[in-house]
DNA sequence: GATAATTAATTAAACGTTTGTTTAATATTA
DNA sequence: TAATATTAAACAAACGTTTAATTAATTATC
């Protein structure tokens, strides 16, 4: 990928991000990184492979954060669910853009092959967890839950901040100038709060 | 409000709910629900306004139930928690598509007016529950938890099963014809999830 | 209660923009 | 010299919206 292709999708990004897909314009976008209209079809050949492009360049930024962590054998199981909440944290706080293109795309009936390539970014993740989850189980460490849910509950859980700024600010008492996301008190903050959701949930014993 | 103009906005709420609101067209709309073109903005002003429209007239849907529950006297803290959530859970589901058109919008930075309306309509709710996690934790009932969070997981994870079906298919390992919001089986399931998780969360005895 | 006057509802067509995309000419680099 | 990059301009199609004419419904008058 060349800077200039690069720096196009980057720019992009924040629109995406910002007024969605159809509410962004190629002239959005080239006005955004400073080149040409004809410099989108140029190099991408359309928005829509613009988009895809975006994905797929954004895509590989989680991969194998999550296996170091479940392969790691000094972390016993719940040790393993409170990292990777750490990490999801810090990786979704930081790509909090991308994140928001992923899942204001997924929420779509359109554009069936894109749908496709987010569900395999993100559903490997998902694996991974259940995995941690019901090894736990096996053991009898963790009690008996529904796994799907669980994670449905931790994926949930940190969207529910991350989507939406104006929501998440309203409900912890903040004003609109404050962004949750760039606080590192806020992220220790959440991390904490799911730790101890998924201990009472998941340990048979405290 | 007109039967023409709701039949409009039903219609309306179909499109805007799978396409989001830049990827449906007057035209769109117009052939959905049968009627010209030139009928949206002679009901309704103008497109934007149709949105606004839907809102406002689908926007007392949650209103009074909640309170009826956190002001029934014959439950108690934790009871009133249950509630909340087969309550949420029954009327998510049922009202899935005008949900899912308040969580693309306030996603996004455009619409300012229309954020507002969107937080003034989910916000309140978020209060209520706040108000028995409170409540449970000054009489020692509730352990010591993070009130805001705490709603951000309940809402969140029901979120995260209702926005996206292909995603929530997946990790529940079913297969894209099943439609769990429409199996009360699921919508069980679910229940008994987040009742537990909060029970294990909440009390501070098992 | 029939007829005329008035208002409301509906239509097809056109409006001016904006959209994504392409072209054909020019500039840059190899 | 040949390939690549960049540009301004033009393209057709789709967009939200308006118009002007017509039909339907309502109200007023006798």
């Amino acid at each position: 990928m060349t800077d200039k292709k690069l720096h196009i999708i980057n720019n992009a990004l924040e629109l995406f991000a910002e007024k969605g897909f159809e509410g962004t314009s190629i002239r959005d976008l080239a006005a955004k990184a400073g080149v040409n209209v004809a410099m989108v079809n140029y190099y991408f050949g359309s928005k829509e492979k613009l988009f895809e492009s975006l994905v797929e360049e954004r895509a590989t930024y989680t991969r194998g954060v999550l296996d170091e962590i479940v392969n790691n054998n000094s972390y016993n199981d719940i040790e393993k669910i409170d990292r990777i909440i750490d990490s999801y944290i810090n990786k979704w706080f930081t790509n909090r853009k991308f994140h928001r293109v992923l899942h204001r795309e997924i929420m779509l009936n359109q554009r069936e092959t894109l749908q496709q390539a987010i569900v395999d970014i993100l559903y490997p993740n998902s694996l991974i967890i259940k995995g941690v989850i019901e090894a736990g189980m096996r053991k009898g460490v963790f009690r008996k839950v529904d796994a799907p849910l669980v994670i449905a509950t931790l994926v949930g859980s940190i969207n529910q901040i991350l989507l939406s700024k104006r929501m998440c600010n309203k409900l912890l008492g903040k004003d609109q100038d404050y962004v949750p996301y760039e606080d590192a008190a806020f992220a220790k903050r959440l991390s904490e709060h799911l730790k101890q959701l998924m201990h009472a949930h998941l340990l048979t014993k405290s």
